[in-house]
DNA sequence: AATAAATTTTAGACAAGTCTAAACTTTTTT
DNA sequence: AAAAAAGTTTAGACTTGTCTAAAATTTATT
């Protein structure tokens, strides 16, 4: 049996994870779920003992196959009770995240896929974020490349189409990551490279670098 | 802030007292609950230091007003959630307590009105029992355990008062539920066991069973 | 009314999850 | 490569809710 507690540190491990690509480490797990490093240092034990996780000490955390599909399955019902709030009650998709926070350690499948399909097996949240199925696969959005958009656009940085270490690193350093949201200040036409701001600062990117950024605009 | 442990133990409390009038035991409670008398008189202490309930050491507890109303609140919940789950995701009626002892601690008064509106103001769930309104008020339903019954009495099932999975699934397979005419055909005094028509067949209950059938006389 | 039986409470222990402060590792800087 | 800084873990304490065993109180029996 798993408890409410480690539930929701299995979901910011996860939620850490797709942000960093990465290992987690004991850090980012405290401040995603607002307590100590110490509690989460605490919790990782417990968790690498009930195999949710792979875990060695000061080197970082990541979720076994068990603890990640357990992970997927939690985001699955976050993203389909907040559908149903705002579908089907009509809420705000402002005002649905807390409850869904709630209603997301409901213990029924049954029950999510009878909401699944009561919604009529939605793709997306109301956020726009893709609902895994119940099998734990994510629909893929349908993102493009950074240097397809227009000056003013916001975009979301959604990955990357090229793995490569060079330009890896290169991202690393101008700590442009999965979920940084940009806006294109200036576009050259000559190189076709850009000018971006994000995290408060301006970059210029070019044409070799914006080609193989994936993003989703945003408003 | 109260706990799900908390709300358990007054919810226990209301369905003890509801059967007996009176103040309630700590054995009774303990029983309900499933938990020992020695937890259940921890908990009293803490339940009467936050104002729940009024409490005197070995002479039983009763609910505060406070305490009362979020009793009440709390079956509001559990009874609109089973509404929802028959009605709306066609789950069966046996199969839905469980879910909706889960679902009755999220805490959103706002979610519950709305869950209530989408379902139309209903006025009892799908075992027949009333759903209290958002103000704790309880719609009356005049309706009486079926081994009230006389010999030749003809009557309208309008619920059960037993939510029990074994029970209701007995039931199904009788094809008795909600609306079903019957009459009295036979009642055997020794073990207050009665023989009932109904759908143009005949069937033998248990005390068990007809005492737990709720029903209203018809002509 | 005294004793026995049943019920209830207390004492002390335990597990889960949290925290602060101190100790230990790893990484970064010089 | 040593020192400093950053990050992580451990030690020990606290809270909530639980339990068993023993003590206290109430109720039932004679």
């Amino acid at each position: 049996m798993i408890t409410l507690t480690e539930e929701n540190y299995l979901k910011a491990i996860l939620s850490v994870s797709m942000i960093t690509g990465n290992k987690v480490s004991t850090n980012a797990i405290a401040e995603a779920i607002n307590t100590t490093p110490a509690s989460v240092s605490d919790m990782l034990k417990k968790l690498e003992e009930k195999k949710f996780i792979k875990y060695e000490k000061y080197k970082g955390v990541k979720l076994s196959k068990k603890g990640n599909s357990l992970a997927i399955s939690i985001i699955r019902k976050h993203r389909l009770w907040e559908t149903f709030l705002v579908k089907k009650l009509k809420f705000e998709w402002s005002e649905v995240h807390e409850i869904a926070e709630q209603l997301e350690h409901i213990k029924s499948s049954e029950l999510i896929d009878r909401i699944e399909k009561y919604l009529n097996y939605p793709k997306f949240d109301p956020h726009g974020e893709p609902i895994p199925s119940k099998e734990g696969k994510l629909p893929v959005a349908k993102n493009i490349a950074l240097i397809n958009l227009q000056y003013n656009d916001k975009a979301k940085i959604m990955g990357v189409s090229l793995d490569d270490k060079d330009f890896l690193d290169y991202l690393t350093k101008l700590k442009i990551s999965i979920g940084t949201e940009l806006k294109i200040i200036e576009q050259i036409k000559f190189d076709l490279s850009m000018k971006i701001e994000y995290s408060g600062k301006i970059e210029h990117l070019s044409k070799e670098i914006s080609e193989n950024i994936l993003v989703k605009k945003i408003n």
